[in-house]
Order: structure tokens, then C-alpha cells, then sequence
DNA sequence: TCGGTTGTCGTAATCGTTTACCTGGCGTAA
DNA sequence: TTACGCCAGGTAAACGATTACGACAACCGA
């Protein structure tokens, strides 16, 4: 494979011409430019990232650690993470944890030894003491969406109080008083958050908390069936279910279907995070959509500050209101 | 950051001595060794994964290109491949063409210069013609799932005429006599070969081949929903619809709920992939499955053949058979 | 004529590893 | 005693780029 040596030697210049020439970083005459670029393409040359990456301690590259990309919420985000850092010339690293606090510790050694410039981390696990070592070494770290770690680093998160506020009064001013929850797993605040916002709406309502009208699902479709089953087996029912994402709400209106209940006026349902399947689902499904394009964006550029160093010392969040999107499962035809 | 001269020397070792404590290539005593991990995590030492890529001309990094990860099936590409490369100690760069050839031959210098040890990809533009330059260059190159490009590299591909045949044949033993078909791009192989396996299965059971009845999408939900509304309008409409795959299939699942078509006794669905979704659909989508985990395993093997130089010349292709799924929204509840 | 400026380009150190080759010391068999 | 093999570990040259310095020529104004 033709080195950088290679091209300058057969156009008769210098390495130090040839990597100008490249980086366009200082002047060349244009007879010389000409040249090198006839040997480079002589030659097929290709720059080697890697060695410049030794050199110049920058691998332009971004760890991204999720727990799952199957699941269509995550594929968004990496979706959108990836998009936003190819235009800026980054490249990502995908790691999918599968939900497994193991598997990003190993992620995050990997990633060290890598010397990726940044981080963006949806994580089920870590905590502080995982990630202050990184911190120490200048790595930066971006949280996306769950707020684990307090105040040592970067992090880009959505109100989940108001979201679950907004979905659960929806639902109230469309009559319902006994509303069902299809809730995530315990620890993450993503659902004491979202529980936090359910309640609230009840309040303001004036309507009791009933516990025994939740259920406890893991964001997955087959778990949203099952807390649907539950609820409707209740003495009394509840006539709204509010699911804590999108694939639990599909599960759900799969028990509608099931048992033949009509979707709004037997059983409404909504979800959470506004995956773009939620459109297509019959009927389409009422959510509230997390604004995953807006949120990349404002991570990598959170990440790129820090890299650049034009970030303050103390760590900054930025919290973004979801949007309710009300659609034919939650709302009656006029 | 610490580096192997800062650990050998606290150590009061060499470079070559902490280097083959790191990596278990030569004897070491016992005595020595626990001074070097001593002054290793004295230090907090990482070595620099990309001073040594440098040296060994080896990144354990594999590119992936493909159309677009939010798709839930190739999400679920995108997952396997990560679990089997991840297992064998490779990392997984994302490359999101968005069904643009532009991007991908941009993915395609980019991963060239980073130096990937190979790349596995789902192209929809690519041929012989951009790809001939980095086998020359002896970077190793898997086509997954769709057969662009014929010979000159390895390939694990589905044996689309046999899953289209065996869907197709089973709507007519279902005593489906008219039946649509919702397919992909003209130009890809994938839909052309899915097209003969459903003509292949009319001529067998001796029904007519009408044109009519196909419709055109583009592996999207909405040219689903769109697709199935163009064939339910037609004067004599199909009584079951096959869709190239499982996405449309979900689109045209939305449209005999919007029309209250009971499925499968007044509109039976087939689907194609077998992403995990179809088991959650309601009611459960019928499907022809690809088997991912296991092609995903045959795709790095092949990579890693060649990365290892343990290939044969000629390049090879591994067709996988789809396996036929039926649901409920095909089979007749008995 | 001379000092200063500008334009062009080369020399060589450096980034952090790996590894081919070499060096001693020690035990052992002849 | 000598020669040999083995064990443990060191020296220094790569890998392929970037970049701080410096060199040289040409030109210009005083």
C-alpha cells in the first residue's frame, strides 16, 4: 500500500509537501501541487487514518453504547446520532449492550484503548464511579435520554414528568377516569420520572391513585401484552391504558384486538417516545414524541465542545419538552 | 496519558518486557510480571489501541454499511453482526448510507483510509466497477443478503425464489386463488428473484399470472398502506396479499383494519423477513424468515478467512434457505 | 549594497506500540 | 574447563503520518 513517502518520492518533493498538499495547510506552489496529486493518484495512495490518528491524537471517531438497537427506539437514535457525526466527519462506534451493565464496562475499556475523541451513552448501569475514571483522562461523555449520573458530565434529557403529565391529562380530558400504566423497570429514573408525571395529572384532576392499576413490563412488545391482560382482567377495568413506550402500547393494542375491544371508545391507548412505527399501527397510535433529531445534534454538539475544549469547567444538561402527539387511538372520530 | 515507556520505566523494565506482560508472548518471570502490573494500575496504563493498529497493521474494526438502520430489519442485522463481532473482540463501525450510492462510496473511501480489517455490506448501488480497487488492495469485502455484485467477492445471500415460492404456495393451499403482491425496487435483486418465486408458484398450482395485481413499494410501511389500498380497489380485488416485506406487510394490515376486513378470512397478509416484530402484530403476522444470527456468524466467518488469508482464491457465496412462518393472519383458526 | 520580507519547501523528531535480534548468566554434559 | 542450550530481558528499528524549525532564493526599498 503506497505510504506517504511513496507519493513524495516519485513527485520529486518532500513528505512534508506531500501531507501540506493533503491538508491543505500551507502554501504550495501550483506546479508542485500538480505534481503530487498526479502521484498520488499514480499511485492510488490513500492517507493512512490511522497513523495520523497517532500522530495527531484525534481519531475522529464517537463510542455510542445502547442497550439494544433492535428495539425501533434505539434504532432511531442511532440513526440519528450517526447522521448528524457523518456530517461532521465522524464515524461511529456501535455497542450494543444488551441491557447488560457488563457488557458496557467491557465497552467502555474497548472504547478507552480506541482512543475515541467522545461518548454517547444510554446506559443501564453505570454510574459515577465507572465513568469519573474517564472523565480524569479527558474523555469526554455524553448522557442521552436516561440521567443516571448527576452533574460530573454532559447530558441531554427529556422531561419525563411533563411528557407523562401531558399523556395521562390527554387521556382524562377525553374522559377517562380510571387510567391503567404500563410501567418500565424500577431503578431507571426514565420510569419513576414518567410515574412521578402519571400522578401528577391524577391530582390535578382529583382523581385517586390506584396502584393496583399498575403493571410492571420491561419496554418490550410482549410485556406490554401481558400488563394489558392484567389490567383488563381487573374487576374494573381501566378504559385508557397509558404505556411507558411505543412497543408496549403495540402490545397492548394487540390484547384490544384480541378481545375484540374497539380502539378509542372500548379501551384508548398511548405510548411514549414517538418511534415512527406509531404512525403506521392500526389503529395509529397517540404518543409523546421524544425529539430524537433535535436531541443528536445537541449531544454531538455538547460532545464536540468538550473535545474542543470550549466547554465550561462544570457539567451542563439540557432538558428537552417532548410533545404530545394525539392520533386515532386515543381520540374519538368527531 | 500514561504510556508502556512510562510503566517499563517505573517498573524499571523495558518497553519489550511490559509490551510482552501485556500481550502473554513471551516468558515473563513471575517476579518481574507483578512489578509491571503493579506500576500498569499504579499508573491507570490503557494502551493506545491505535499506536499499536499502527505497528500490526491490524485495526479489529469491521465497517458495515447499510441502507438504514431504523428499519427494523436491518436494525436486527445491524444487532447480529454487532454480537458476533463484538464476541471476537472486533468493533462495529455504523455506516447509515440512507439509500443514497453517494454515501456509500463516501463510507467507502472513509473506511478505506480509517484501515478497517473488512467490511460487511448491504449496498443498493454498488457494483464491481467501485469495489474492484479494495480487493486489489486486499480489503476484504461480504455482500449480506443482496447479491449486487456477482463473483468477485464472498457473499451470504438468501435464496429469495424459494421464500417468495413457498409464501406464494402457501396462500394457495390456503385456497387463495387471486392473490396481490406488494413488491420492492425494480432494479434490486432481491425483489426480481421474490417475483419469480411468486410466479413460479402460480404456474405450478396452474393459476393465471395477472399483472394487475402487483403493485410497487419501497420496503416502507406507507407504500404498504398505500400498495394494499391500489389492490383493494381494483374491480376484482385479491382475496390475500403477499408483501416483499414484513413492513409493507404492516401497512397493508392498517388498511384492512381501516376498511374492517377480518384477517385472514377476508384479506389473509404474508409478509417477508421475519423481523421479530411480525410476532407482535395483531393479529401475528405470517412470514417468510431469514435467519440473521446464523447468517450473520457466516458473514464474519467469511471475513475473517480472508482477513487471515485462510481463503480460498475464488470468492465464495453461501445461500441460506428462508424458513416459511404461518400465523394468524394467514391460517384459518380450525 | 544590504537588511528585511515573502514564498517555497526540506529535515528530522515525534506519536506509542511491536518485535527481530542481541546479550548475559546459569546449569549441564562431555 | 569448555561448549552449548535455555531463560530472562534489553536495544532499537520500524509502522505512516504531522509539524516545528530552518534554509534558500527572489525581490524590494532605502
Amino acid at each position: 500500500m503506497a505510504t506517504i513517502r511513496d507519493v513524495a518520492q516519485l513527485a520529486g518533493v518532500s513528505t512534508a509537501t506531500v501531507s501540506h498538499v493533503l491538508n491543505n495547510t500551507r502554501a504550495v506552489s501550483e506546479m508542485t501541487r500538480e505534481r503530487v496529486v498526479a502521484a498520488m493518484d499514480e499511485l492510488g495512495y490513500q492517507p493512512n487514518a490511522v497513523a495520523r490518528s497517532l500522530r495527531v491524537n484525534e481519531t475522529l471517531t464517537i463510542g455510542l453504547i445502547l442497550p439494544d438497537v433492535e428495539l425501533p427506539f434505539f434504532a432511531w437514535v442511532a440513526k440519528c446520532i450517526e447522521k448528524v457525526a457523518s456530517d461532521l466527519g465522524y464515524n461511529i462506534i456501535l455497542c450494543n449492550s444488551g441491557w447488560s451493565l457488563n457488557r458496557e464496562l467491557q465497552y467502555l475499556e474497548n472504547l478507552q484503548t480506541r482512543r475515541v475523541d467522545g461518548l454517547i451513552c444510554i446506559s443501564v448501569g453505570l454510574t459515577n464511579e465507572h465513568v469519573a475514571p474517564l472523565l480524569r483522562r479527558h474523555m469526554p461523555v455524553v448522557w442521552f435520554e436516561e440521567a443516571r449520573i448527576e452533574g460530573i458530565s454532559d447530558a441531554v434529557l427529556i422531561d419525563n414528568v411533563k411528557g407523562a403529565y401531558e399523556a395521562t391529562m390527554h387521556l382524562i380530558m377525553q374522559g377517562h377516569r380510571r387510567i391503567g400504566c404500563i410501567l418500565g423497570y424500577g431503578q431507571a429514573t426514565v420510569t419513576s420520572d414518567r410515574l412521578s408525571g402519571y400522578q401528577q395529572a391524577l391530582r390535578e384532576a382529583g382523581l385517586p391513585f390506584d396502584h393496583t392499576l399498575l403493571c410492571t413490563g420491561d419496554y418490550e412488545a410482549p410485556s406490554g401484552l401481558r400488563g394489558a391482560r392484567q389490567l383488563l382482567n381487573l374487576a374494573e377495568p381501566p378504559s385508557a391504558i397509558f404505556a411507558f413506550n411505543d412497543m408496549m402500547a403495540l402490545g397492548a393494542l394487540q390484547v384490544a384486538h384480541e378481545r375484540h375491544l374497539r380502539v378509542p371508545d372500548q379501551l384508548a391507548l398511548i405510548g411514549f417516545d414517538g418511534i415512527p412505527l406509531t404512525e403506521f399501527m392500526s389503529p395509529s397510535l397517540s404518543t409523546v414524541r421524544q425529539p430524537i433529531p433535535e436531541m443528536s445534534r445537541i449531544a454531538i454538539d455538547l460532545l464536540l465542545d468538550r473535545i474542543h475544549d470550549r466547554a465550561p469547567n462544570e457539567s451542563r444538561t439540557v432538558r428537552i419538552e417532548p410533545t404530545l402527539v394525539p392520533r386515532a387511538s386515543t381520540l374519538l372520530p368527531m
